[in-house]
DNA sequence: TTGATTCTGTAGCACTTGCTACATAATGCA
DNA sequence: TGCATTATGTAGCAAGTGCTACAGAATCAA
């Protein structure tokens, strides 16, 4: 079953190929046909490496973690001086890419999932989030303000994703 | 099909049921057979008389958003002198409710799948959204406050719903 | 070469999904 | 009373779900 072979390219290539596919339409429907379709395999092959499909779903989202902090790295590296406030709005741009508007609907399907009380699915919620709190300590001039500048990125997400960018405007004055 | 008839009794009484059902077990596994089993009645009478799915759906957003607001009127009437971190934690501490957290899921539901793009559930984000900022008006010592308040408080949400409260108390120093 | 283990394709099962067809019962209007 | 509209139950369909059974192919150690 080769249960932890992490390195195993084959795993890795599908893994590469359904998160692709997670990131245009959201873990919602994120069944194992589809999946299995997207990587270039049978739902039958998925099942039999990974066991289940909750253990499909964990590894994608660790992989998807992994990728999204690298994608951030790339794209805003640190070592720039800036305001808090500068750093909210970069990484608030970014998320209006393509790439962003992914990872957003990805983290929406998290969120919702990990509210009812999923265990694997909170985990990967705070995965995420002390990977991001981490990587705001690097870039804020006051690495301190990491808690309530994370916390308050998360309210503006949220005004954007319901096009209620106005809301979230209002609320980065508070960084002043 | 009676398509507007809100005042139709029996409507009222299966939404009635089905907002008790779909807060205790969210939006995400809200089919026509369970919503029907706890209405009390079928499916078949669910698309008969709201016409489908999302008919049924749209109607029972409605209902709960309004119920949201009574419920908050009710728990957490107006008038009293209060500073916008007070009015904040208040409503924080109404959400640890069972009645709140079952509110808690169902906006993150409406969450995830309006960052779908999904039009039926991101204008229901806009109500929601709306009723609670202009409840946060009324009792905030500057009502010019509300936005900024509302997207910090959705920050707070998020960091609730993962267990990482500590990140929310950071958050609300901002408001002092 | 043999034998065991690992891999992969084809079918299919039992279940749930939204929705429909059809027949029947209740109801209001003439 | 007769008729038409509305209301409701029973069955079922086509599609999709996670997952399994079974058979055959590939690979590797002896």
């Amino acid at each position: 079953m080769n249960i932890e072979t992490s390195l195993d390219p084959k795993r890795r290539a599908w893994l590469q190929d359904m998160a692709v596919h997670v990131l245009q339409h959201g873990l919602r429907d994120a069944s194992l046909r589809p999946l299995a379709k997207a990587a270039g395999t049978s739902d039958r092959m998925l099942i039999y490496h990974f066991g289940s499909k909750d253990g499909v779903i964990s590894a994608l989202l660790l992989h998807l973690a992994q990728s999204l902090t690298a994608h951030l790295d790339v794209a805003l590296p640190a070592g720039r001086a800036e305001t808090a406030r500068e750093v909210v709005e970069e990484v608030r741009a970014l998320m209006q890419s393509d790439m962003g508007q992914g990872y957003m609907r990805l983290w929406f399907d998290i969120l919702s999932v990990a509210a009812q009380g999923d265990g694997p699915h909170r985990q990967a919620g705070h995965v995420l989030s002390e990977l991001f709190e981490g990587w705001l300590q690097k870039r804020l001039p006051n690495p301190a303000q990491a808690e309530a500048v994370l916390t308050l990125f998360e309210g503006v997400l949220v005004m954007d994703a319901l096009d209620l960018s106005a809301r979230g405007d209002a609320a980065l004055d508070l960084l002043d």
